[in-house]
DNA sequence: CAGTATCCACCGGGATACTG
DNA sequence: CAGTATCCCGGTGGATACTG
């Protein structure tokens, strides 16, 4: 198994069962990251407009509160998905953006949309 | 926007927010079908061995207790990503698949898998 | 074997108020 | 503006016992 492998090597290895049996699920870790009701939305806004405010973000997310995406965004952060540059401003001034590890999401992102369009009506 | 867009034209999309502004998120689906502790692991054993008894699903997956496997089979049953054959023997025996909706779900496993390799250590 | 039926603990997440 | 600090509710999911 190799971070390059193609479509049908994957295939091939799901079905004999080879990647289980490493004992170690390399999904595991981004569902982890992706857990919670906002990261998914959260991320496709900083796929949208990067980098992006702390009020922007709140604004875009209908229905989001600030504990929750304080909290959301430090865990995104921790996670090496979003990185946080603070200017020492007044009024304060945050800007997050995606890191390299966040924006190489974006193939997954891709992928869900198109199941996305095909199978939901 | 159509399911046959190439990563390309979707990367074009987000940037452009023209998704968002069309206001229904292809995604959100998908994700409220994947909620919940033990769905991708449930289909990740379909992937791996389909169809599959609820017994081996059990024994396949590490601390997953009868109640949670069998409510979590309910809904993916009700989502169309699963589908349940009962055979009416002694002792009952009971196969679950994946619905080609549902197999259809192993590119988005594929792209996470990936990065999955590429970012975790 | 393949489930239900209950009961219950925990914590994710909402609401509100406050602050550097 | 960009957050914390509390408080609290509801629902997810765990444990256990039972059954066609």
């Amino acid at each position: 198994m190799h971070k390059d492998m193609t479509y049908d090597e994957y295939r091939h290895e799901v079905k004999e069962g080879i990647l289980t049996e490493a004992g170690n699920c390399p999904v595991t870790p981004l569902l982890l990251m992706l857990q919670g009701k906002w990261k998914f939305q959260i991320l496709y806004e900083l796929f949208i407009q990067d980098p992006i405010r702390f009020g922007e973000l709140k604004k875009n997310i209908n229905g989001i509160t600030n504990t929750m995406l304080a909290s959301s965004l430090r865990e995104l952060e921790k996670d090496g998905l979003v990185s946080r540059m603070q200017f020492n401003e007044i009024p304060p001034r945050v800007e997050y953006s995606l890191t390299e590890k966040g924006q190489a999401l974006l193939p997954v992102f891709y992928e869900m949309t198109k199941w996305g369009f095909q199978y939901i009506p």
